[in-house]
DNA sequence: CGCGTTTGACCGGCGC
DNA sequence: GCGCCGGTCAAACGCG
């Protein structure tokens, strides 16, 4: 795809670079670090919090910040927790969280930017019934290498972004995988990527690397390679300071199984597939 | 010729 | 009930 060509993207994966995990079925896999962009420009003090994004997944946050390191924009795996305090653990173990939200009823609703779910919050729109991930790229190319194969049924022009989004669903047979791309309409340098449904087979391509849990990288390393603890906004009951969270593997450990669970439960759910 | 993209038409849900 | 809107369909088209 076109990503594979080279063209800078900066995603939010840039921190990880993965081993050998296997594929995940819920996300897209990482794309190559080297295809990652290494000079980011630096960002206006104003910008991080326009940065942030809500978007969800049946009922489990979804959440990621910009990671300081990353020169403010978009530079860690996707992550989910199921409270902003898990996500607050993440945080503290090193992983470089984008934003925090939820979507857990469904009604596409998000109070920045980004498009709704389904036929959305805005102009309606029902829950969605399958699992659902959105996140955020800033990439020159919109389509991004996930190591699955898309075939594009649509396209259309939306009330809420002068940018065209494309339709895309999994070529695979009996995958009912489907895909959502637009511009961000208040960053045209952002892709927002939507995601709904479990992919039912591995990844194929070069790119079909995991993101799945992985270490930060030593500190210091590259300038991409750099994380740096974010701490998300938190309630004031919020537990757990984040030195206290426990240690990388362990969260990694559970926050891989919190993906799975939640995947299997996804699956099962649709098994009208 | 096969496969993927394009694009206008159509459909269904939601708000008014 | 009607109109708006997002999502999908499917025929036409382009490319390798």
């Amino acid at each position: 795809m076109a990503a594979s060509l080279g063209l800078a993207h900066e995603t939010s994966y840039a921190a990880y670079h993965p081993p050998s995990a296997p594929a995940s079925s819920y996300f897209p896999p990482l794309p190559p670090p080297d295809l990652l962009v290494a000079d980011l420009p630096p960002p206006a003090a104003a910008t991080m919090a326009d940065d942030y994004f809500q978007f969800g997944f049946d009922g489990q946050e979804m959440v990621g910040a910009p990671a300081p390191a990353c020169g403010g924009y978009d530079c860690s795996a996707p992550v989910f927790a199921n409270s902003s305090s898990d996500a607050a653990a993440a945080v503290g173990n090193g992983m470089s969280l984008l934003s925090y939200g939820v979507d857990g009823d469904g009604d596409g609703r998000r109070p920045m930017s980004g498009p709704p779910y389904g036929t959305g919050g805005n102009g309606g729109g029902r829950p969605p019934s399958s699992s659902r991930i959105g996140f955020r790229t800033r990439s020159e190319v919109d389509v991004l290498d996930d190591g699955f194969k898309w075939r594009k049924y649509g396209k259309k022009t939306v009330k809420s972004s002068p940018n065209p989004r494309n339709y895309y669903r999994c070529s695979a047979e009996g995958c009912g995988v489907k895909k959502r791309v637009e511009r961000d309409s208040d960053d045209p340098r952002y892709v927002v990527t939507t995601y709904d449904g479990v992919h039912n087979h591995a990844a194929l391509g070069p790119g079909a690397a995991s993101y799945l849990c992985q270490p930060p990288p030593p500190r210091g390393a590259t300038a991409t390679a750099t994380v740096t603890p974010f701490s998300p906004p938190r309630s004031a009951s919020a537990p757990a300071p984040l030195a206290a969270a426990p240690s990388w593997s362990a969260a990694c450990d559970a926050w891989e199984a919190q993906l799975h669970a939640a995947a299997a439960a996804a699956h099962s759910s649709e098994s009208s597939y």
